[in-house]
DNA sequence: GTTAGCACTCACAACACAGGAGTGCTAACG
DNA sequence: CGTTAGCACTCCTGTGTTGTGAGTGCTAAC
């Protein structure tokens, strides 16, 4: 569809754009090395590849600016693939090399790292509780009406939930039942932790206790995990107002209203799977994202999702370094989670 | 030191500008109900004032604005202390009705709220870790080499740390020890563990295991709370931008940099104890803050902390009703408390 | 001591204007 | 016929000018 020399332009364009943020003319394309034609070839270029709808002006008697099905072009086709893995992933080496914490924890460092090494501002979704399942279940008590109820889940993460003791059950009591819970639940993905709680655990506690089913109730409520909202933290907010693009205040604000109602996010990134993924501008669909552009890694071992990083930048990002580092930060991850699961069962 | 007249001027120059940021002059003082007298006599206290440095002057023929210390005298002497505790209080106390968190999340919740309320920025610094005690401790194990060690602190509140079990070291055995842990750490303060590990433990633990030294090694790395940084939240950061002051987005970098590096916040937040704290502009040690206040409130239940809440907003802030809100919400917190360990031991 | 009157100051918005980067078109060249 | 040089035209941007209005400080009168 697009000539070679037009694909070279539209490359050149949208490479000298991510470093200088301003409209690019014709003649500065020219003084490239990897241009060998006059600025008035490649002006009859600019005005087909414009017309065909890779290029935008922002106004007559400027220079061009890629469009959003320009940077997709770009993405999907031109962009280098051979992601530079220099010094920054010997960065990420480093950092993974001793680390020995669960892996959400270890997702939430990364993107801290990498919004430092981008100066972009990195988006942490927690695992999808879905696939998660329940390992171990712990109570500890507070007082005499009172208990603190301690989930570890598949992913080596901790929770735990306030909960009152019904009147006239004894600790000792509560804790029978929990090891039963513990027998019957392990295993259990946190989604389906309620329907089994019933139908698995209800007849087996009813031969132990005898007001089981108020036990029941205190549980449901305390495994319920679709009430807690699943968590997204954000680091390098910062990095945004560095871009030329957000020197309005106003744009700004769109934005960082969107950090604080972070249930925005679930919906924005894209279905669990299927590696890394690239939204630009208006393909988010969301108004005050119209500007920018956002990468999401999603994180598997052995199928499982182990949570998602996104990558937040203007429009005009560096989507070649950006992946190249997701891309490499994947494997790591993969690589640390063998180490510390090498001998497990099954 | 100040007379009446000037008091009034100065409490209504204060009143004014916290609503409308704009210089005020002195015809607009006179408008006011309770201002009597002619915008000639009060440009004469006005003039006073600013010599006296109550009030300061952008340029000539501009009118005045308070200084620091004029906002420090404000909120020392002359702001209503009726904290007025309307429908905003009943908010608040509906939102406690029902909770049954550990206040660590409960401050944290709160201090959401609070930014929604007033549409500035709030802060939770955690309890001081030298403060609080070790409740329960509880090990998990993930594999034969990894396990996940719980301890439940006396605030509520749950941490975790991924261990390595020494080599030769059956779970078995390691549950045992944990048992030794819990008997003779539990009610210890957290900065004390590691002392206490050694002194207290070690001997009896030599008793029952052989290579003792190898495990309180382990244990002394997941035991260190020093290392783990206190945790810092930021809610509604978005409202720092709806403030006039910063429309210009270099002034709000220097502040949103400060929420990426968390550590300031220690450093600026005042010695625990001491309820209220207000420190306008410059009072705080920190440039980036000359346009701020930040308002602190440090929660204690039974003389210990177990929080602070930071409201941060432009010096031009509404002090009465920030005060107001922490104060109300400090009895709430107080009354939480009591319900949820009133039947404790001791 | 208080107030009216008035000249003076100064930020800010509106406007005009020059400079310059970049385009689109046309015509010439190989 | 594709490519290139030349040139007129567009339109953003920065700068200087001017006018307006809010507010002050001073003086004189009440």
């Amino acid at each position: 569809m697009l000539t070679d020399r037009q694909r070279l332009i539209l490359n050149a364009v949208i490479d000298d754009y991510i470093r200088s943020a301003e409209p690019i003319g014709s003649r500065s394309i020219s003084k490239r090395d990897d241009v060998t034609f006059s600025p008035a070839t490649i002006r009859n270029e600019m005005s087909d590849l414009e017309e065909m709808g890779y290029l935008e002006q922002p106004h007559t008697s400027a220079g061009r600016v890629p469009s959003i099905k320009g940077y997709r072009y770009y993405v999907d086709n031109l962009m280098s693939q051979d992601f530079a893995k220099g010094q920054e992933a010997e960065m990420l080496k480093q950092f993974f090399a001793d680390r020995l914490q669960h892996s959400e924890k270890l997702i939430q460092q990364a993107a801290s790292i990498l919004s430092q090494l981008t100066n972009y501002t990195s988006i942490v979704l927690g695992p999808d509780q879905h696939h998660t399942s329940l390992k171990h279940l712990q109570l500890v008590p507070i007082n005499e009406q009172h208990a603190v109820i301690i989930m570890v889940t598949s992913t080596g993460k901790v929770e735990s939930r306030n909960v009152a003791i019904p009147p006239d059950f004894s600790i000792a009591e509560m804790e029978r039942c929990i090891q039963i819970f513990n027998q019957r639940l392990a295993g259990v993905p946190l989604l389906h932790l309620r329907s089994k709680l019933y139908s698995e655990v209800g007849a087996e506690l009813s031969k132990y206790v005898d007001r089981f089913e108020e036990l029941l109730n205190v549980m449901e409520k305390a495994l319920d995990v679709e009430g807690e909202p699943q968590q997204v933290i954000t680091t390098g907010m910062t990095h945004m107002l560095d871009q030329p693009e957000f020197k309005d205040v106003n744009k700004v604000r769109e934005i960082l209203a969107l950090f604080d109602h972070q249930e925005n996010f679930k919906k924005m990134v894209p279905s669990p799977g299927s590696g890394i993924q690239v939204r630009i501008g208006t393909e988010n669909d969301n108004e005050a994202f119209k500007n920018c552009s956002l990468i999401t890694a999603n994180f598997t071992v052995d199928g499982e999702s182990i949570g998602t990083i996104g990558i937040l930048g203007p429009t005009r990002m560096d989507y070649s370094r950006v992946i190249g580092l997701l891309d490499q930060l994947s494997s790591e991850l993969i690589s640390v989670n063998l180490r510390l699961n090498k001998p497990e069962e099954k």
